[in-house]
DNA sequence: TTGAAAACTTAACACTGTTAATTAACTTTA
DNA sequence: TAAAGTTAATTAACAGTGTTAAGTTTTCAA
C-alpha cells in the first residue's frame, strides 16, 4: 500500500503546484491574463495535463479563491481580542477594505468574478471558507444587538447591509468607479470615512 | 454640402445599428457571449467593418453603457416629485435595486466590468451620464443635511456610503453571493430590507 | 470617363478553452 | 524476466476570440 500512497501524494503535489503557479500568475498579471497555457508553461507541463487534475479552468480558479479566503481569515484572528462588538465589527470592516485594496486580484476572484461560483455549482460543493466568514459577521451583529448597542433588527438584514457596503466600496474602488466621486488620491481615505460613518450611525445613541 | 451631410448621417446610422444590435445581443445572451463576429453577423457586415466605426470592442461596450445610464436616468425622473429628501433618497435606492435586478447585463457593464472604463481612459472622455447620476445623489444628500434630516457629515462620505451599499447589494446579488447569506428566494426581499434599514438608521431621530 | 477617396471584405496572426487520439511510463501478473 | 494492463502525459485538432494589413469594391468629383 506504500506505492499507491506515494502516488497519491505525488498527485497532490502536482495539484498544489498548479494552484500555486496559477495564483502567482494572476497576482502578477491579473485575472484576465491567466490562461491554461500560461499556467502549463510555468510548471513545464502540457496544457492538457491540467485537465487531468481539474475539471476546467473555473475549478482551478475556485481553489485559488479558497486560498484567498484563508488569507482573509488569518487577518481576522486578532479580532477575537476586541470585546466591544461595534469596535470588533469596525475592525473587521477595516480588515476587509485593506484586504481588498492590498490583494485586488484575489478580491476579484472571491467576490466579483462569476467563474468560481460556476465551478462551485458544477461541483455541488459548498462555499466553505466564504460561509465561515459570513457566519463570523452574523455573530458579531447578533452580539451587538444582544448587548443593546444597535437598534434591534433582523440579523440577516443588518449583516447584508454591512457586507454590501464594504463590498461596494472595495469593488467600486477596484473597478475605478470611486474616483468619479472623489479625486483618486482621496479614494482610500474616503472609503474609510464611509465605513466609520456607517458604524457611528448604526450605533445606538 | 448636402452630400457630405447625408454621408455623415449614414455613418451615424451604421454606428447606431452596431450599438443597437450589440445591446440586444448581450441582453439576450449575456456580456461574455458578445463577440465582434456575432455582432457583425447580425448586422450583415464583415467583422472588420466594426473597426471603421469604433476603436475596439471596449469602445462599443462603452457606448452601450451610456445607453444603460439613459435608461437609468429615465427611471429617476419621477423622483423630482418627492419633496422629502430622505424619501427621495430612499426611492432612488429602490430604483437602483430594481434597475440592477431587471437589467443585470446592463448593470454588469455599467458598474462591474472594467472594459468600459478602459475605453473611457483610452478615449480621454468623461463618464458623462454616470457623473450626472452621481451629482444627483450628492445633491439629495446635501439637501437632507441642509434640512437637518441626517447627522451632518462630509457629503462625499455619505454619498459614497449610500452608493456603495446599493451597489454592493446589486453586484453581490448578480454574482450569486447573497444567497450564501439568505435563501435564494429571500434575497430580493432582504435587499430591500437592508436598504430600508440604512435609510431608517441614518435618519436623525 | 478617368482617378481619387471612401467603404468594405478577405486573409491572416496570435491567442483562448477544451476534447479525442496517441504515446510513454510504470505496475502487476504469468 | 517478459507480457499484459493501468496510469500519466503529450500531440493534434476544433471552434472560437480580438485585431491588423492588404486587397477589393463602391462612390463621387473633376
Amino acid at each position: 500500500m506504500g506505492i499507491v500512497a506515494r502516488k497519491e501524494k505525488q498527485k497532490q503535489e502536482i495539484r498544489s503546484l498548479i494552484l500555486e503557479e496559477s495564483m502567482k500568475l494572476f497576482v502578477e498579471e491579473g485575472f484576465s491574463k491567466v490562461s491554461v497555457r500560461k499556467i502549463a508553461e510555468r510548471i513545464q507541463y502540457s496544457p492538457t495535463t491540467l485537465y487531468l487534475y481539474f475539471k476546467d479552468k473555473n475549478e482551478i480558479l475556485f481553489y485559488c479563491c479558497e486560498s484567498g479566503f484563508k488569507k482573509m481569515l488569518e487577518q481576522n484572528i486578532a479580532l477575537a481580542l476586541i470585546s466591544d462588538p461595534i469596535e470588533r465589527l469596525h475592525q473587521m470592516g477595516v480588515n476587509y477594505l485593506n484586504f481588498g485594496l492590498e490583494y485586488p486580484e484575489y478580491y476579484d476572484l472571491m467576490f466579483i468574478q462569476e467563474a468560481p461560483m460556476s465551478a462551485l455549482i458544477d461541483m455541488g460543493a459548498g462555499w466553505s471558507s466564504g460561509d465561515q466568514a459570513l457566519e463570523a459577521l452574523k455573530m458579531i451583529v447578533q452580539d451587538a444587538m444582544d448587548k443593546g448597542l444597535v437598534v434591534p433588527a433582523k440579523v440577516e438584514t443588518v449583516a447584508m447591509a454591512v457586507w454590501s457596503m464594504v463590498h461596494g466600496l472595495v469593488s467600486l474602488a477596484i473597478r475605478q468607479r470611486l474616483d468619479k466621486l472623489v479625486p483618486a488620491e482621496d479614494v482610500e481615505k474616503t472609503m474609510h470615512e464611509s465605513l466609520d460613518w456607517l458604524l457611528k450611525t448604526m450605533k445606538k445613541a
